[in-house]
DNA sequence: ACGCGCTCCTGGGAGC
DNA sequence: TGCTCCCAGGAGCGCG
């Protein structure tokens, strides 16, 4: 489940090994992960042919690969999407989707004869590539998604604001790709964790200084899986040269149901949420009230 | 306009 | 042993 840590891992393994390169062929294996492409396979093929990758950027969740041309190649890997550098002889992958044959690759690829594949290897297909036409420095599809934390330019204050302006609840508010990019429901989690937030709390409902904090926690929890690489917990997740991260013996909250909140012992629990699944010390991280009476009844 | 919930997709594993 | 069902979740989309 890739989140913004291990997506910038992605991009930083792109742009080591495949800025430079050209693109000499493109083998789509299944249609639908290039659905966003109004191109179709073909379209999507014949745009990238003889094209040069010239660099490797990323919005949240979302990288591009910039061409010579002016538009970009971009890639989101959903949450099983993998970005695999390979030597053209290298057996196909399970769930290979996309395959790009390169001329150039920076270092020689893999092998060092400079026969090279990138490959978009993807077992749900929740992800997908496409051609982004003009989209070099920043593609159209993706100007709605806010900035990240980790971003220098991320606005703190604005944040702050965002947050204490809505009824939803924190943790869908921190999902929401257009007011903060990048968080997952890992990394909401554990950030709610730290901060002592419960994730069901109505944002206009906390103080300016628990956003703060919340806000804190986010950067801290991504800068340490940055740090090591990303998380991994069953090996959907690898990076641009398959290894796979090692994050997950640090979570605090994700995934910990019935094993003791590391704070003060409390079970931590699981509950459904947005159709999904959220973790949380029942002691450390209050219900709200409201949430509280009606599930009492 | 905005908030919210449904849906897509596959395979591992639990349960019968 | 083999079937069925549930679960994982990012994000686009449509409804109210």
């Amino acid at each position: 489940m890739p989140e913004l840590p291990e997506v910038e891992v992605v991009r930083a393994g792109l742009e080591r090994h495949v800025v430079g390169a050209t693109i000499a062929a493109v083998e789509v294996l299944h249609p639908r992960p290039v659905r966003r492409d109004p191109g179709g396979p073909a379209g999507f093929s014949d745009a990238l042919r003889d094209r040069r990758i010239v660099g490797a950027r990323r919005r949240g969740k979302y990288l591009w690969l910039p061409l010579d041309n002016g538009d970009a190649l971009t890639a989101h890997l959903g949450m099983s999407g993998q970005m695999l550098v390979q030597p053209a002889a290298a057996p196909d992958e399970r769930h290979l989707r996309v395959r790009f044959r390169l001329d150039g690759a920076p270092d020689g690829g893999p092998d060092g004869t400079g026969a090279t594949d990138l490959r978009f290897v993807d077992q749900r297909m929740f992800g997908g590539v496409a051609v982004s036409v003009g989209g070099a420095d920043l593609p159209p599809e993706m100007a709605h998604v806010a900035r990240d934390p980790l971003d220098p330019d991320f606005d703190d204050a604005a944040f702050v604001a965002a947050v204490r302006r809505r009824a939803s609840a924190v943790k869908r508010i921190l999902l929401d790709q257009t007011v903060v990019s990048g968080v997952g429901n890992i990394y909401a989690d554990e950030a709610l964790w730290r901060s002592q937030i419960h994730g069901e709390r109505p944002g206009q409902r906390l103080r300016p200084v628990q956003v703060r904090s919340l806000l804190t926690e986010v950067r801290a929890v991504m800068a340490e899986a940055l740090a090591q690489g990303g998380t991994s917990f069953d090996a959907l997740y690898v990076n641009v040269n398959g290894e796979s991260g090692y994050f997950d013996r640090s979570l605090d909250a994700y995934g910990q149901e019935g094993r003791p909140c590391r704070r003060c012992g409390t079970a931590v629990r699981r509950v459904a949420f947005m159709n999904r699944s959220s973790y949380f010390c029942p002691r450390c991280q209050p219900v709200p009230r409201r949430i509280d009476r009606r599930a009492a009844g």
